[in-house]
DNA sequence: CGTTAAGTTCAAAATTTCTTGAACTCGCCC
DNA sequence: GGGCGAGTTCAAGAAATTTTGAACTTAACG
Protein backbone atom coordinates (compact mmCIF):
# COMPACT_ATOMS: atom_id res chain seq x y z
CA UNK A 1 0.00 0.00 0.00
CA UNK A 2 1.40 3.06 -1.10
CA UNK A 3 1.18 6.58 0.35
CA UNK A 4 0.16 6.55 4.02
CA UNK A 5 0.11 10.38 5.39
CA UNK A 6 3.87 10.95 5.76
CA UNK A 7 3.99 10.38 2.31
CA UNK A 8 6.57 6.80 1.96
CA UNK A 9 7.71 7.84 -1.35
CA UNK A 10 7.62 4.74 -2.43
CA UNK A 11 8.31 3.97 -5.90
CA UNK A 12 7.20 0.20 -5.87
CA UNK A 13 6.34 -1.28 -9.39
CA UNK A 14 3.32 -2.78 -10.50
CA UNK A 15 2.16 -5.88 -9.26
CA UNK A 16 0.80 -8.29 -11.43
CA UNK A 17 -3.12 -7.12 -11.05
CA UNK A 18 -2.26 -3.96 -11.51
CA UNK A 19 -0.62 -4.81 -14.81
CA UNK A 20 -3.75 -6.51 -15.87
CA UNK A 21 -6.18 -4.09 -15.33
CA UNK A 22 -4.42 -1.68 -16.63
CA UNK A 23 -4.47 -3.40 -19.76
CA UNK A 24 -8.44 -4.11 -19.77
CA UNK A 25 -8.49 0.04 -19.28
CA UNK A 26 -6.14 0.58 -22.13
CA UNK A 27 -8.26 -1.78 -24.45
CA UNK A 28 -11.25 0.28 -23.50
CA UNK A 29 -9.61 3.62 -23.72
CA UNK A 30 -9.10 2.48 -27.12
CA UNK A 31 -12.61 1.92 -28.25
CA UNK A 32 -13.18 5.29 -26.52
CA UNK A 33 -9.83 7.19 -28.11
CA UNK A 34 -8.38 7.72 -25.25
CA UNK A 35 -4.75 8.12 -24.48
CA UNK A 36 -3.31 4.50 -23.37
CA UNK A 37 -1.62 6.78 -20.34
CA UNK A 38 -4.87 8.24 -19.04
CA UNK A 39 -6.01 4.28 -19.09
CA UNK A 40 -2.65 3.51 -17.12
CA UNK A 41 -3.52 6.10 -14.80
CA UNK A 42 -7.02 4.98 -14.32
CA UNK A 43 -6.09 1.46 -13.66
CA UNK A 44 -3.72 2.41 -10.61
CA UNK A 45 -5.76 4.38 -9.50
CA UNK A 46 -8.31 1.74 -9.92
CA UNK A 47 -6.40 -0.76 -8.21
CA UNK A 48 -5.94 1.57 -4.71
CA UNK A 49 -7.95 0.67 -2.00
CA UNK A 50 -7.20 3.98 -0.68
CA UNK A 51 -6.70 7.99 -2.72
CA UNK A 52 -3.07 7.92 -3.89
CA UNK A 53 -1.09 10.98 -4.80
CA UNK A 54 0.40 12.44 -7.88
CA UNK A 55 3.80 11.29 -7.10
CA UNK A 56 2.39 7.91 -6.24
CA UNK A 57 1.26 7.13 -9.66
CA UNK A 58 4.23 8.82 -11.35
CA UNK A 59 6.12 5.65 -9.32
CA UNK A 60 4.18 2.95 -10.29
CA UNK A 61 4.46 4.09 -14.07
CA UNK A 62 6.99 5.25 -16.68
CA UNK A 63 5.36 8.05 -17.34
CA UNK A 64 6.59 11.69 -16.95
CA UNK A 65 5.34 14.23 -13.99
CA UNK A 66 4.21 16.09 -16.80
CA UNK A 67 2.34 13.37 -18.70
CA UNK A 68 0.46 12.35 -15.23
CA UNK A 69 -0.85 15.83 -14.68
CA UNK A 70 -2.28 16.25 -18.10
CA UNK A 71 -3.93 12.76 -17.76
CA UNK A 72 -5.10 13.19 -14.48
CA UNK A 73 -6.79 16.71 -16.04
CA UNK A 74 -8.57 14.94 -18.16
CA UNK A 75 -9.66 12.08 -16.24
CA UNK A 76 -10.88 15.02 -13.46
CA UNK A 77 -12.68 16.67 -16.34
CA UNK A 78 -14.91 13.87 -17.26
CA UNK A 79 -15.43 12.99 -13.28
CA UNK A 80 -13.38 9.70 -13.72
CA UNK A 81 -11.51 10.47 -10.70
CA UNK A 82 -11.84 13.47 -7.70
CA UNK A 83 -9.12 14.94 -5.81
CA UNK A 84 -9.65 14.80 -2.20
CA UNK A 85 -7.42 16.43 0.59
CA UNK A 86 -6.57 15.85 3.92
CA UNK A 87 -5.81 18.18 6.10
CA UNK A 88 -2.22 18.80 7.07
CA UNK A 89 -0.99 17.43 4.00
CA UNK A 90 -0.27 19.82 0.96
CA UNK A 91 -0.78 17.36 -1.83
CA UNK A 92 -3.84 16.22 -3.64
CA UNK A 93 -5.02 12.62 -3.19
CA UNK A 94 -6.49 10.88 -6.23
CA UNK A 95 -9.94 8.52 -6.26
CA UNK A 96 -11.22 7.05 -9.05
CA UNK A 97 -14.77 6.89 -9.53
CA UNK A 98 -16.39 3.42 -10.15
CA UNK A 99 -19.76 4.71 -11.16
CA UNK A 100 -19.56 4.21 -14.44
CA UNK A 101 -22.75 5.77 -14.97
CA UNK A 102 -21.22 9.01 -13.58
CA UNK A 103 -17.98 8.35 -15.87
CA UNK A 104 -19.94 7.95 -19.20
CA UNK A 105 -22.28 10.90 -18.20
CA UNK A 106 -18.93 13.18 -17.86
CA UNK A 107 -17.45 11.38 -20.78
CA UNK A 108 -20.42 12.54 -22.84
CA UNK A 109 -20.70 15.79 -21.61
CA UNK A 110 -17.30 16.84 -22.22
CA UNK A 111 -16.07 14.83 -24.61
CA UNK A 112 -19.01 14.06 -27.29
CA UNK A 113 -21.88 16.92 -26.84
CA UNK A 114 -19.25 19.63 -27.55
CA UNK A 115 -18.64 18.09 -31.27
CA UNK A 116 -22.02 18.34 -31.86
CA UNK A 117 -22.85 21.35 -30.89
CA UNK A 118 -22.81 23.65 -34.09
CA UNK A 119 -24.64 20.90 -35.53
CA UNK A 120 -27.99 22.36 -35.78
CA UNK A 121 -26.13 25.77 -38.00
CA UNK A 122 -24.54 23.33 -40.21
CA UNK A 123 -27.42 21.40 -40.90
CA UNK A 124 -29.38 24.85 -41.86
CA UNK A 125 -26.93 25.90 -44.06
CA UNK A 126 -26.90 22.19 -45.91
CA UNK A 127 -30.85 23.03 -46.42
CA UNK A 128 -30.03 26.60 -47.66
CA UNK A 129 -27.13 24.98 -50.18
CA UNK A 130 -29.63 22.14 -51.18
CA UNK A 131 -32.40 24.33 -52.04
CA UNK A 132 -30.43 26.78 -54.09
CA UNK A 133 -29.02 24.02 -55.98
CA UNK A 134 -30.50 23.08 -59.40
CA UNK A 135 -32.73 20.22 -58.97
CA UNK A 136 -31.20 18.49 -61.62
CA UNK A 137 -27.51 18.48 -59.83
CA UNK A 138 -29.20 16.60 -57.73
CA UNK A 139 -28.39 16.52 -54.20
CA UNK A 140 -31.22 14.16 -52.62
CA UNK A 141 -33.75 16.28 -50.83
CA UNK A 142 -34.94 13.53 -48.23
CA UNK A 143 -30.64 13.05 -47.63
CA UNK A 144 -30.89 16.89 -45.71
CA UNK A 145 -33.96 15.11 -44.37
CA UNK A 146 -32.12 12.31 -43.12
CA UNK A 147 -29.22 14.77 -41.46
CA UNK A 148 -32.14 16.56 -39.59
CA UNK A 149 -33.38 13.46 -38.34
CA UNK A 150 -29.97 12.08 -37.19
CA UNK A 151 -29.63 15.46 -35.29
CA UNK A 152 -33.03 15.08 -33.10
CA UNK A 153 -32.75 11.41 -32.68
CA UNK A 154 -29.01 11.29 -31.50
CA UNK A 155 -30.40 14.33 -29.08
CA UNK A 156 -33.58 12.81 -28.09
CA UNK A 157 -31.48 9.10 -27.30
CA UNK A 158 -28.55 10.55 -24.93
CA UNK A 159 -30.90 11.26 -21.96
CA UNK A 160 -32.45 7.66 -22.51
CA UNK A 161 -29.13 6.28 -22.66
CA UNK A 162 -27.82 7.57 -19.67
CA UNK A 163 -31.25 6.40 -17.92
CA UNK A 164 -30.60 3.68 -19.14
CA UNK A 165 -26.75 3.03 -17.76
CA UNK A 166 -28.03 4.52 -14.68
CA UNK A 167 -29.71 1.21 -13.92
CA UNK A 168 -26.62 -0.07 -14.08
CA UNK A 169 -24.95 -0.28 -10.40
CA UNK B 1 -23.26 15.21 -61.15
CA UNK B 2 -20.17 12.52 -62.00
CA UNK B 3 -19.90 9.70 -63.86
CA UNK B 4 -22.78 8.72 -66.22
CA UNK B 5 -22.01 5.07 -67.49
CA UNK B 6 -19.66 5.96 -69.79
CA UNK B 7 -17.32 7.55 -67.26
CA UNK B 8 -16.47 11.34 -68.42
CA UNK B 9 -13.15 11.64 -66.33
CA UNK B 10 -14.46 14.35 -64.65
CA UNK B 11 -12.10 15.78 -62.06
CA UNK B 12 -14.75 18.68 -60.86
CA UNK B 13 -13.71 19.95 -57.55
CA UNK B 14 -15.93 20.22 -54.41
CA UNK B 15 -19.27 22.62 -54.60
CA UNK B 16 -19.99 24.19 -51.27
CA UNK B 17 -22.06 21.97 -49.91
CA UNK B 18 -20.28 18.74 -50.61
CA UNK B 19 -17.58 20.86 -48.53
CA UNK B 20 -20.47 21.71 -46.10
CA UNK B 21 -21.30 18.12 -45.83
CA UNK B 22 -17.82 16.47 -45.41
CA UNK B 23 -16.99 18.88 -42.89
CA UNK B 24 -20.03 17.91 -41.01
CA UNK B 25 -18.96 13.81 -41.54
CA UNK B 26 -15.50 14.71 -40.74
CA UNK B 27 -16.63 15.93 -36.98
CA UNK B 28 -18.97 12.75 -36.59
CA UNK B 29 -15.97 10.63 -37.72
CA UNK B 30 -13.67 12.69 -34.56
CA UNK B 31 -16.55 11.28 -31.98
CA UNK B 32 -15.83 7.86 -33.04
CA UNK B 33 -12.01 7.68 -33.91
CA UNK B 34 -12.18 7.42 -37.52
CA UNK B 35 -9.73 9.38 -39.94
CA UNK B 36 -10.61 12.64 -41.44
CA UNK B 37 -9.76 11.17 -45.22
CA UNK B 38 -12.58 8.18 -44.13
CA UNK B 39 -15.02 10.76 -43.24
CA UNK B 40 -14.27 12.94 -46.41
CA UNK B 41 -14.70 9.80 -48.75
CA UNK B 42 -18.25 8.97 -46.87
CA UNK B 43 -19.42 12.99 -47.39
CA UNK B 44 -18.45 12.43 -51.24
CA UNK B 45 -20.78 9.91 -51.82
CA UNK B 46 -23.52 10.83 -49.57
CA UNK B 47 -23.23 14.31 -51.23
CA UNK B 48 -24.11 12.41 -54.92
CA UNK B 49 -27.71 11.18 -55.82
CA UNK B 50 -26.04 8.12 -57.90
CA UNK B 51 -23.01 5.66 -57.21
CA UNK B 52 -19.70 6.91 -57.80
CA UNK B 53 -16.69 4.63 -58.71
CA UNK B 54 -13.37 5.14 -56.89
CA UNK B 55 -11.96 7.46 -59.78
CA UNK B 56 -14.95 10.23 -59.30
CA UNK B 57 -14.05 10.12 -55.33
CA UNK B 58 -10.25 10.01 -55.89
CA UNK B 59 -11.11 13.50 -58.53
CA UNK B 60 -12.95 15.59 -56.03
CA UNK B 61 -10.64 15.01 -52.88
CA UNK B 62 -6.78 15.25 -52.24
CA UNK B 63 -6.28 11.79 -51.50
CA UNK B 64 -4.06 8.92 -53.27
CA UNK B 65 -6.04 5.99 -54.94
CA UNK B 66 -4.25 4.04 -51.89
CA UNK B 67 -5.71 6.35 -49.06
CA UNK B 68 -8.79 5.89 -51.14
CA UNK B 69 -8.83 2.40 -51.42
CA UNK B 70 -8.59 1.84 -47.85
CA UNK B 71 -10.63 4.33 -46.82
CA UNK B 72 -13.54 2.33 -48.82
CA UNK B 73 -12.14 -0.54 -47.51
CA UNK B 74 -13.01 0.76 -43.96
CA UNK B 75 -16.48 1.92 -45.31
CA UNK B 76 -17.13 -1.42 -46.61
CA UNK B 77 -16.48 -3.27 -43.99
CA UNK B 78 -18.72 -2.15 -40.84
CA UNK B 79 -21.59 -1.18 -44.02
CA UNK B 80 -21.89 2.58 -44.18
CA UNK B 81 -20.99 2.09 -48.18
CA UNK B 82 -22.30 -0.80 -50.49
CA UNK B 83 -20.76 -1.93 -53.70
CA UNK B 84 -22.81 -1.84 -56.54
CA UNK B 85 -21.96 -3.22 -60.31
CA UNK B 86 -23.49 -2.16 -63.81
CA UNK B 87 -23.54 -4.43 -66.65
CA UNK B 88 -21.26 -4.14 -69.14
CA UNK B 89 -18.63 -1.76 -67.30
CA UNK B 90 -15.70 -3.08 -65.43
CA UNK B 91 -15.43 -0.55 -62.42
CA UNK B 92 -17.00 -1.12 -59.16
CA UNK B 93 -19.80 1.66 -58.25
CA UNK B 94 -19.56 3.10 -54.62
CA UNK B 95 -23.57 3.77 -53.10
CA UNK B 96 -23.22 4.99 -49.56
CA UNK B 97 -25.72 3.39 -47.00
CA UNK B 98 -27.61 6.11 -45.47
CA UNK B 99 -30.04 4.27 -42.71
CA UNK B 100 -27.77 4.87 -39.48
CA UNK B 101 -29.16 2.14 -37.60
CA UNK B 102 -27.50 -0.26 -40.18
CA UNK B 103 -23.90 1.77 -39.83
CA UNK B 104 -24.28 1.93 -36.05
CA UNK B 105 -24.95 -2.21 -35.94
CA UNK B 106 -21.73 -2.46 -38.45
CA UNK B 107 -19.38 0.06 -36.46
CA UNK B 108 -20.32 -1.78 -33.34
CA UNK B 109 -20.33 -5.07 -34.32
CA UNK B 110 -16.36 -4.69 -36.64
CA UNK B 111 -15.17 -1.81 -34.57
CA UNK B 112 -16.33 -2.20 -30.80
CA UNK B 113 -16.85 -5.71 -29.97
CA UNK B 114 -13.60 -7.28 -31.31
CA UNK B 115 -11.95 -4.87 -28.50
CA UNK B 116 -14.34 -6.44 -25.48
CA UNK B 117 -14.19 -10.01 -26.97
CA UNK B 118 -11.11 -11.30 -24.54
CA UNK B 119 -12.93 -9.97 -21.41
CA UNK B 120 -13.81 -12.60 -19.60
CA UNK B 121 -10.51 -14.23 -19.77
CA UNK B 122 -9.18 -10.96 -18.23
CA UNK B 123 -11.67 -10.48 -15.45
CA UNK B 124 -11.38 -14.08 -14.85
CA UNK B 125 -7.66 -13.50 -14.24
CA UNK B 126 -8.39 -10.37 -12.17
CA UNK B 127 -10.54 -12.25 -9.50
CA UNK B 128 -8.16 -15.17 -9.05
CA UNK B 129 -5.58 -12.62 -8.69
CA UNK B 130 -7.41 -10.63 -6.36
CA UNK B 131 -8.08 -13.43 -4.69
CA UNK B 132 -4.41 -14.92 -4.17
CA UNK B 133 -3.40 -11.48 -2.59
CA UNK B 134 -3.40 -11.09 1.07
CA UNK B 135 -6.39 -9.31 1.83
CA UNK B 136 -4.46 -6.64 3.66
CA UNK B 137 -2.43 -5.52 0.65
CA UNK B 138 -6.30 -4.41 -0.08
CA UNK B 139 -7.70 -4.37 -3.53
CA UNK B 140 -11.30 -4.06 -2.74
CA UNK B 141 -13.23 -7.50 -4.17
CA UNK B 142 -16.18 -5.28 -4.79
CA UNK B 143 -14.15 -3.76 -7.57
CA UNK B 144 -13.56 -7.01 -9.11
CA UNK B 145 -17.27 -7.99 -8.99
CA UNK B 146 -17.96 -4.14 -9.97
CA UNK B 147 -16.07 -4.67 -13.12
CA UNK B 148 -17.93 -7.91 -13.85
CA UNK B 149 -21.11 -6.17 -14.18
CA UNK B 150 -19.71 -3.21 -16.01
CA UNK B 151 -18.61 -6.27 -18.97
CA UNK B 152 -22.70 -7.94 -18.39
CA UNK B 153 -24.14 -4.78 -18.84
CA UNK B 154 -22.46 -3.29 -21.41
CA UNK B 155 -22.96 -6.78 -22.91
CA UNK B 156 -26.80 -6.53 -22.69
CA UNK B 157 -26.90 -2.96 -23.44
CA UNK B 158 -25.78 -3.49 -26.89
CA UNK B 159 -28.98 -4.61 -28.39
CA UNK B 160 -31.04 -2.30 -26.30
CA UNK B 161 -29.04 0.62 -27.82
CA UNK B 162 -29.52 -0.79 -31.15
CA UNK B 163 -33.10 -1.08 -30.93
CA UNK B 164 -33.23 2.15 -29.94
CA UNK B 165 -31.62 3.37 -33.03
CA UNK B 166 -33.74 0.76 -34.88
CA UNK B 167 -36.68 3.26 -34.15
CA UNK B 168 -35.17 5.76 -35.67
CA UNK B 169 -35.34 6.24 -39.49
C1' DC C 1 9.08 38.26 2.81
C1' DG C 2 11.91 34.19 1.30
C1' DT C 3 12.01 29.36 0.88
C1' DT C 4 10.15 25.24 -0.49
C1' DA C 5 7.12 21.65 -2.19
C1' DA C 6 3.07 20.61 -5.23
C1' DG C 7 1.37 20.99 -9.41
C1' DT C 8 0.98 23.06 -14.24
C1' DT C 9 2.54 24.49 -18.74
C1' DC C 10 4.48 24.22 -23.18
C1' DA C 11 8.14 23.83 -26.80
C1' DA C 12 10.62 20.20 -28.54
C1' DA C 13 11.33 15.11 -29.00
C1' DA C 14 9.34 10.61 -29.48
C1' DT C 15 5.87 7.86 -30.98
C1' DT C 16 1.82 6.53 -33.35
C1' DT C 17 -1.21 6.94 -37.09
C1' DC C 18 -2.28 8.17 -41.77
C1' DT C 19 -1.07 8.97 -46.62
C1' DT C 20 1.55 8.45 -50.77
C1' DG C 21 2.83 6.27 -54.86
C1' DA C 22 4.86 2.76 -57.31
C1' DA C 23 4.73 -2.16 -57.78
C1' DC C 24 1.63 -5.79 -57.86
C1' DT C 25 -2.64 -8.85 -58.60
C1' DC C 26 -6.65 -10.03 -61.00
C1' DG C 27 -9.76 -10.75 -64.54
C1' DC C 28 -11.42 -9.22 -69.04
C1' DC C 29 -11.06 -8.64 -73.96
C1' DC C 30 -8.85 -9.07 -78.32
C1' DG D 1 -1.19 -15.60 -74.40
C1' DG D 2 -0.51 -10.40 -74.15
C1' DG D 3 -2.07 -6.11 -73.00
C1' DC D 4 -4.89 -3.23 -70.35
C1' DG D 5 -7.72 -1.06 -66.89
C1' DA D 6 -9.51 -1.47 -62.06
C1' DG D 7 -8.31 -2.05 -57.71
C1' DT D 8 -5.11 -3.52 -53.75
C1' DT D 9 -0.89 -3.62 -51.07
C1' DC D 10 2.82 -1.98 -48.43
C1' DA D 11 7.32 0.32 -47.45
C1' DA D 12 8.66 4.87 -46.86
C1' DG D 13 7.41 9.63 -45.95
C1' DA D 14 4.25 13.07 -43.80
C1' DA D 15 1.31 14.46 -40.36
C1' DA D 16 -0.91 14.26 -36.04
C1' DT D 17 -0.80 12.97 -31.39
C1' DT D 18 1.42 12.02 -27.12
C1' DT D 19 5.25 12.43 -23.87
C1' DT D 20 9.18 14.59 -21.86
C1' DG D 21 11.44 17.71 -18.91
C1' DA D 22 12.72 21.98 -17.47
C1' DA D 23 10.85 26.48 -16.48
C1' DC D 24 7.11 28.43 -14.31
C1' DT D 25 3.08 29.43 -10.97
C1' DT D 26 0.95 29.02 -6.65
C1' DA D 27 0.30 28.74 -2.00
C1' DA D 28 1.83 27.14 2.56
C1' DC D 29 4.89 27.91 6.33
C1' DG D 30 8.40 29.74 9.19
Amino acid sequence: MTSTLPAPLSSASLVELETELIELFVRLAGVVGLPRSVAEIYGVLFASPTPLTMDDVIGKLHLSRGAVSQGLRQLRRFGAIAPVSVPGDRRTYLQVEDNLRKIAAGFLQEQVLPQLEDWPQRLRRIQDLSRDLPASDGFPPDRARKLDRWHQRTRDSIPVVLDLIGRWE
